[in-house]
RNA sequence: GCGAGGGUGGCCGAGCCAGGCCAAAGGCGGCGGGCUUAAGACCCGCUGGGGGUAGCCCCGUCGUGGGUUCGAAUCCCAUCCCUCGCACCA
């Protein structure tokens, strides 16, 4: 009977629906398994990289079903925030890249391009036709009954409930923050939204308030403890400035910086404007050293860029050391300006960081050997990251700096900011690394904004995260670390926006709270979900206080909490390893927060990332397979094989065309193989010694695999599961008659257990195997437990005994070129297994010293120099066995094993077999016998 | 640059924490052979190099360089490279 997919599939995907097996209830005889996995955010379509995420959690849902578990395995829509509102956008306005990735990658048909002009008709096409489709195409065994979406409005209200008691709990600050802000739109902008500059980030300037005659002209630096190194400042001759009443005090920067302030919440009066070139030749005072010095011209300054106006430190920046070089060579660059060149001598750099290795001026010294003599020579860039770099790591403050003398720059700089900033000689100011422009053409700069945000931050609340840590299980074990630093790193967190979809901030509906914010105990909603949806405009904030913080007094929110409590906690939350250090770590903190220790994660285990032929997927790159497609093509069972026994959960796993179809092909193969043995008789429970040695084999699969899936090692189980019992079966095939009652029998209980180990891998095709051999599915059989009685070190002994033998009587056959028609077996002889017990009783086998307590005894010393040899032979074969099969061997008799492998060894080698002892009556032609070992028997072929 | 993780044979990947049994599991791919009219499936063997009419021997090898040790893929130091994260994109 052929491999048919498509109709298994379909048959066991209507069963379980119609069924409803995965709809689940409190059961108070089962134990409760609550599995949850980040919810996806339908702003594209399912691809392979999402089917390894759902399907992960999937498998070990219904291991733990197998074991008993009442398994909730929960899914819901995430559409908070931008993206979905940028997709729609870019769609409505006929973006043509949008369209092509619409079209061509996700295969939107075009009559359904209209339905996605909305935003949620966009998240609905997508979960419906993709998500929600592909999932159950792969056989996810989701509750579907508590789905819903974050933008729903009982799921709003419990949002609401959440933050209203975060702001009772003071973990709210309403603050200021950077953000990019549009000019032209005159509102704040996602990066998303952006047209160039997608990269720049936000730099923070400090800008040193220097004294003109009363006015302050401030200096943007990132360099702030350079301060004492100034010797002049430059200024763009040709650029607009302004003079400006900012916060009260007379300043004057760039008209450009004046606008970028008044964004940045500085109270901006603008008095006059002026160019760079009224400036040039004033001279200004150091607010640090009270020294002055002049403002000279010079075209290379951007008044685009913080003030517009900038400090000189040319001692220390190669940049300002040849500005000022190139002015002293021709210093008739100043005529124009009816500057005196006398100007220029007393500019002598001022060297303030001492660095080991440098004994001349540092910028000095990196610009000539970079060969550099000129402004617009490239390798200025290299020179000046390589003297910042090494500054900032090694160089140490020059005495003049006092307290902060001696220090590292890394040590001190924020210290010393925050000194200067308090005295008022410094304040700060945002820019970008780079121009930003906007979708709509306009310039983005850096404004600063009232935004709330969540202190996680705070000291205790750091502290009660790091014992939600503690108690976690976390997966692979290396990332607790990562977790620990995120918790110790975290500063405060702006947890609104202006736009987009989602919970509007209770208190201030101006603001929307953001997705990464709304997304962090939603696995409690779950477990009431399908009790709210149907009553939607009756659910409001004040029902979840009585679900999640106190027995509420009326019946229905009692009822919810009952619920809540019999799934509560999360026993285990998969989620992209790259989302440690925000979502995964903000979920720890919400719980520490709003739920008792009872409730807190129990496990957590990052999953890696998915490649498509060994380069990440993007699908505005085409590269991405989609799921729903993928599943239709290849059927579920082996896609699902594909991508569970490629890569272990946390592992990064790669998608290619060709694996994909092997595993298709083994899936066949076992199949053909079940439905034979199906078929075929039942035979008997007769066993022989090599049925019990298979069995045994068996019962060790089903412990380690168990012990695994444990341990979320998917991977190692289904390749004990799989391959490893395939390689098993194939030595017991080749070693007995399988016509026998006994073997028949023992090959369909290996197909049985088999089927229920990869029952959660591959549900469809295990159910319908097993139920045509047993008569039930096999999710519903249970998961096997191993007899311990049916394991033998023994038997498995005399079949590595036996394997040992046939490899070396083949390469005996192959070195010496012989068909052989007598092959004589000697086992070793009593006095050889003394000594393996002797070496296997030794600490440590160390030859000498076992050979003269050996030689102390008489029946050792009659064989004289046989023996060391032996003892020199016996070692190495202890080092190349696993103490198990040694310990057999030593109290097993080889003969009797043997014999019971002689019909096998003659159908193998197509020989008679004759086995000998060592020490008894023998016939050895050769002089082979002296070379038996125990558990290595000598050979002679004839 | 900072934080976390990683570099193993043609490929994927175990081993590393607890050093010796590691030329290094398993899978995939490749090669040779068997079965077959044939293909597929199935079975056997080989798959770093070289040698061998007795089950084996020799050389090289786990990113690179050094160290510890009788002994290192495994421990330590240095160095190069890769991946993820570095915050308002989810």
């Amino acid at each position: 009977m052929e491999y048919d997919p498509a109709t298994i599939e379909d048959k066991w995907r209507d069963r379980w629906a119609s069924e409803g097996w995965y709809e689940v209830d409190p059961d108070a005889d089962q134990e409760a398994t609550f599995v949850t996995v980040a919810y996806p955010y339908p702003n594209g379509a399912m691809h392979v990289g999402h089917i390894r995420t759902y399907t992960v959690p999937d498998v070990y849902a219904r291991y733990r079903r197998m074991q008993g578990d009442n398994v909730l395995y929960p899914m819901a829509w995430h559409v908070t925030g931008t993206p979905i509102i940028g997709a729609v956008e870019r769609l409505k306005s006929g973006e043509p890249e949008q369209l092509r990735i619409l079209q061509e990658v996700f295969e939107v048909p075009e009559e359904d391009l209209e339905e996605l002009e909305t935003p949620m008709g966009f998240a609905e096409y997508f979960i419906e036709n993709s998500y929600k489709r592909s999932m159950q195409l792969l056989g996810l065994s989701i509750d579907w009954r508590r789905e819903f979406t974050t933008n729903d409005r009982p799921y709003q209200e419990f949002i609401s409930w959440q933050y209203e008691t975060l702001l009772d709990h003071d973990r709210l600050v309403k603050d200021t923050h950077p953000v990019n802000f549009c000019t032209n739109e005159r509102q704040p902008v996602t990066t998303h939204d952006l047209l160039e500059g997608e990269e720049a980030e936000f730099q923070e300037y400090t800008l040193i308030k220097f004294d003109l005659d009363g006015t302050t002209v401030p200096m943007g630096t990132l360099r702030p403890e350079t301060v004492r190194g100034v010797t002049n400042a430059f200024v763009n001759p040709d650029a607009e400035y302004v003079r400006a009443r900012i916060d009260g005090e007379e300043w004057i920067v760039s008209e450009a910086a004046a606008e970028k302030l008044t964004l940045q919440l500085y109270d901006v009066e603008i008095e006059s404007h002026l160019t760079g070139r009224e400036l040039v030749g004033s001279t200004v005072t150091n607010p640090v050293t009270e020294t002055t010095f002049p403002i000279l011209p010079a075209g290379f300054v951007d008044a685009d860029n913080a003030t517009g106006v900038v400090m000189s430190v040319p001692a220390h920046s190669p940049d300002d050391w040849v500005a000022l070089e190139e002015l002293k060579r021709d210093p008739s660059r100043l005529d124009e300006f009816d500057l005196d060149p006398s100007i220029l001598d007393d500019l002598d750099p001022i060297t303030i960081i001492e660095l080991a290795g440098f004994d001349d001026i540092p910028a000095k010294v990196v610009v000539e050997a970079h060969d550099i003599d000129d402004q617009h020579d490239p390798a200025l860039a290299d020179a000046t990251q390589e003297l910042y770099n090494r500054e900032f790591h090694e160089g140490r403050l020059t005495d003049a700096y006092g307290a902060f003398a001696g220090e590292t720059i890394e040590d001190i700089r924020d210290d010393f900011r925050q000194h200067y900033t308090d005295a008022g000689a410094f304040t700060s100011m945002y820019d970008f690394t780079e121009e930003v422009v906007c979708r709509c053409g306009g310039e983005v700069e850096v404004a600063q904004q009232d935004t709330w945000f969540l202190t996680y931050n705070d000291p205790d609340w750091q502290d009660r995260t790091l014992q939600v840590l503690d108690q976690v299980e976390i997966l692979p074990a290396g990332s607790r670390d990562q977790f620990e630093h995120t918790i110790d790193w975290l500063e405060e967190w702006p947890c609104i926006r202006n736009y987009g979809l989602g919970t509007p901030l209770p208190w201030d509906d101006d603001f929307i709270i953001e997705p990464l914010s709304d997304s962090t105990i939603y696995m409690a909603y779950y477990t009431i979900a399908h009790h709210l949806e149907s009553l939607d405009q009756s659910v409001d904030r004040h029902l979840f206080a009585e679900v999640f913080e106190e027995d509420g007094s009326g019946e229905f929110s009692r009822s919810l909490r009952e619920e809540f409590e019999y799934w509560y906690p999360v026993d285990v939350r998969f989620s992209a390893s790259e989302l440690i250090a925000n979502h995964l770590t903000f979920y720890l903190y919400h719980h520490a927060e709003l739920f008792e220790e009872e409730h807190w994660p129990r496990g957590i285990t990052s999953l890696g990332m998915g490649l498509v032929r060994g380069k990440s997927m993007s699908s505005s790159a085409g590269r991405v397979v989609l799921a729903d497609k993928t599943v239709q093509e290849h059927g579920a069972d082996t896609v699902r094989f594909f991508l569970l026994n490629s890569a272990e959960p946390w592992q990064d796993f790669d998608w290619r065309a060709d694996p994909v179809s092997n595993t298709r092909s083994q899936l066949e193969r076992f199949w053909h193989r079940a439905v034979e043995l199906i078929d075929g008789p039942e035979g008997a429970r007769e066993l022989r010694p090599i049925d019990q040695w298979m069995l045994g084999r068996l019962q060790v699969a089903i412990k380690e695999a168990t012990d695994a899936f444990e341990d979320y090692e998917m991977r190692r189980v289904s390749q004990i599961a799989f391959f490893e019992l395939e390689d098993q079966l194939r030595w017991y095939r080749r070693r007995t008659d399988l016509d026998r009652p006994g073997a028949q029998w023992t090959v369909r209980e290996v197909l049985r257990v088999r089927l229920l180990l990869l029952a959660p891998f591959i549900p469809f095709m295990s159910n319908e195997l097993h139920e045509r051999l047993t008569g039930i599915a096999a999710e519903r059989a249970g998961w096997p437990t191993a007899d311990d009685d049916l394991i033998s070190p023994t038997r498995d002994a005399a079949e590595t005994l036996l394997a040992d033998l046939v490899d070396d009587i083949s390469s005996i056959v192959d070195v010496t070129g012989t068909d052989p028609e007598v092959i004589r077996i000697y086992t070793a002889a009593e006095w050889k297994r003394s000594i393996l017990e002797e070496v296997l009783d030794a600490e440590e086998p160390n030859q000498g010293r076992i050979i003269s307590k050996l030689m102390q005894r008489e029946r050792f010393r009659r064989r004289g120099d046989a023996v060391p040899g032996v003892v020199a032979d016996v070692i190495d074969l202890v080092h190349e066995r696993s103490r198990e099969t040694l310990d057999a061997l030593a109290g097993a008799d080889e003969l009797e094993m043997l014999e019971q492998a002689r019909r096998f060894l003659e159908h193998e080698f197509n020989a008679s077999i004759e086995i000998y002892r060592e020490d008894g009556d023998l016939v050895d032609p050769a002089d082979r016998a002296k070379n038996a070992l125990p558990g290595r028997p000598a050979i002679h072929i004839d």
